[in-house]
DNA sequence: CATTTTCGCTGAAATCTCTTCATAAATCTA
DNA sequence: TAGATTTATGAAGAGATTTCAGCGAAAATG
């Protein structure tokens, strides 16, 4: 083994080819060879190379490569953001999924803003991702989409609703609205509410809106009341006294998620209202929290860590060409789950039309 | 302006800057100048360029720059899941900040796996990321933290207490876990246990565990029991049963983190116990889940988000070789939440040196 | 007025790291 | 010795930045 003059090697900047192949006395293709198994080279050569690679500690620069092969074994992963544990978990799956194919990813969180959401699909798409994965706010208008689209960018939606010729994982929001319809009318509830973020932030709030019209309907209920709300509301309990006073007879609250469900309980509480004996309050994802609360929160249950799951498949199988891996039936991408904070309407607010607690809470949310 | 004979511009294929340079009639220098404003152009050129620029939907290829300048605008972040909402959020903050500074976030989750740690470790520095956020499973001897230190790449820890001339956001485990024997003392608790994920996997499990022994014996009790626990348990409430059956007198569990405290708690329950009315139990963390559940859990209080942010400032600091961000005093990095999982101790338990109940759950869990 | 200086603009060429392709050199067979 | 193998190597190319030298034209100088 010969030695060379190793005044210690300046690790900050790590090793390149060259520098392998300068000490290796050979060619930088030689080492790329060896290194990479892809041609021959005699026992001696391989063997001086890595000698070198040892020595100098060498590691292959994946920018070089991917300048080279226009692959970068990077996926863009784009959310809302990580403080709901749907897409906390969805992320889970879906970097646990793109990791064991040898694939990194590179996450975005647009909390809600499409704005953000366009410009981060842009500088991913400027860093060659190979593919995404990714929840937008509004499929059909987003705009960051549409580039994914035209540059032909292997990638599939989660949660968002497919449209036309679209691979997406999500569950069938409308569905599971007309599900949650039928459950509460199956605790005779008559006149119903739905809560949720501006729709423009979320295209799956909208979907099961419009599927809780139609249950309303197919039920032979009346319309159900609306309460948009923004992402960052502070004095939720001040617009739900406010909801409850222009529709009293409301006996029942779809929230469009689980965090937003559990938020209004507490709100609803802190105006002395109490769940479910005045208000009963069905959420949407069936996060694990809701099991442990009191009362346990009646709602849909999905999987969001399965869908993550699933379309870092798909994006897998768009990139290498392959099957496309086979969804679960959209009728049962999800389940109802039974809960304290939805029960039978009580005779008293049965022919009641005005609720009679409202005593405004001095406290202040923070 | 001038018309090319567009013939459909194949966007599969993005525009390099020499095509910009094709069409605008000039050299790639001149369009590199113009588009960084790194040199002079005359009008007339710049005009041309502009509209090359915007017919063929020309975006720089990060891949190229990065090769050039050895700088990626890319971040490494590396944590055990994002199952645990303090991670989530955490991973959020950073996520945040340095989407502000224009960065982008790779990132890994390493399920408590030391061995992916240090691998995904490498894998990002052939990836050339600019700098490390990093949560390891042990900061003494992670391997993946040895050799970013060695490549000198800019990194800062985050939630594992900081080796010497390391940099560090996290809490301070070993006063937080004196304060919660303060408050198991103050209500007449002697007999205690903790509970943790097997210390291997992670350091703040372990510094807790030594604030908590060291807290016993300034307050005269007696060395708490241990229960060390596989990330992956199923069946906790045997675990627990047996545990209890060793150590009947405990009655005060310290949990290494809320998660694990609710499971704790639910476990207790299927064993035929109550919380508090038992077995007291605390936790850490402070997660949101935890002020809604009943009991609510008494805990320690951090801030997650917080210390994600802190960290990203750190990096980005170190990056820009400016002033570091000024950390919040370790004493006071946490606080103490009561809550209903802590109770005084009951009279019929204070002289008692056994439980009584002890009915086998013949559910098995999930 | 002729000549030099200056200065704004410009493009060719080198560089960054890696892979691939074609070619050259060395060895072995017939 | 010609031809077939086996090895080894240089050069080109992937996309961008940056240095450097050149080219005019205008200004300054004699």
């Amino acid at each position: 083994m010969e030695t060379f003059p190793l005044g210690g090697w300046n690790l900050r900047q790590p090793a390149t080819i060259k520098d392998v192949a300068r000490h290796a006395k050979c060619g930088v293709a030689t080492v790329s060879r060896v290194l990479n198994n892809t041609g021959p080279a005699s026992a001696d050569t391989r063997e001086r190379v890595l000698a070198a690679v040892k020595e100098l500690q060498f590691e292959f620069s994946e920018v070089g490569r991917s300048l080279q092969s226009s692959t970068t074994r990077t996926i863009g992963c784009v959310v809302p953001s990580l403080a709901n544990p749907v897409y906390a978990d969805a992320v889970q799956g879906v970097q646990e999924t793109f990791h064991e194919a040898g694939y990194q990813t590179l996450l975005v969180c647009t909390n809600y803003d499409s704005e953000v959401e366009s410009q981060a699909i842009r500088t991913l798409m400027a860093k060659q991702v190979d593919g995404f994965v990714l929840t937008v706010s509004d499929a059909l208008s987003s705009q960051g989409l549409r580039s994914i689209q035209n540059r032909e960018v292997p990638h599939c939606l989660l949660f968002n609703t497919a449209p036309r010729d679209e691979q997406s994982w999500a569950v069938d929001d409308h569905s599971a609205a007309l599900r949650v319809v039928d459950e509460f009318v199956e605790m005779d509830h008559v006149h119903l509410g739905f809560l949720a973020l501006k729709f423009k932030t979320s295209d799956r709030a909208r979907q099961r809106y419009e599927g809780f019209i139609e249950g309303c309907f197919r039920n032979k209920l009346e319309r159900p009341a609306l309460l948009e709300i923004e992402e960052d509301t502070q004095d939720l309990h001040i617009l739900l006294a406010d909801f409850l006073k222009e529709n009293p007879s409301v006996t029942g609250i779809f929230a469009s998620n689980d965090i937003l469900a559990l938020a209004t309980i507490r709100s609803l509480r802190a105006i002395g209202l109490r769940v479910p004996n005045d208000i009963s309050v069905v959420g949407f994802d069936g996060i694990q929290v809701g099991e442990m609360v009191d009362p346990s929160l009646a709602t849909i249950v999905t999987d969001p860590r399965m869908l993550g799951h699933g379309a870092a498949q798909t994006v897998l199988s768009v990139i290498n060409k392959s099957e496309l891996p086979a969804q679960p039936d959209p009728e049962f991408s999800f389940n109802f789950r039974h809960g304290g904070s939805l029960s039978p309407l009580t005779a008293e607010r049965k022919g009641d039309e005005k609720i009679t607690a409202f005593s405004t809470p001095n406290q202040t949310a923070q």
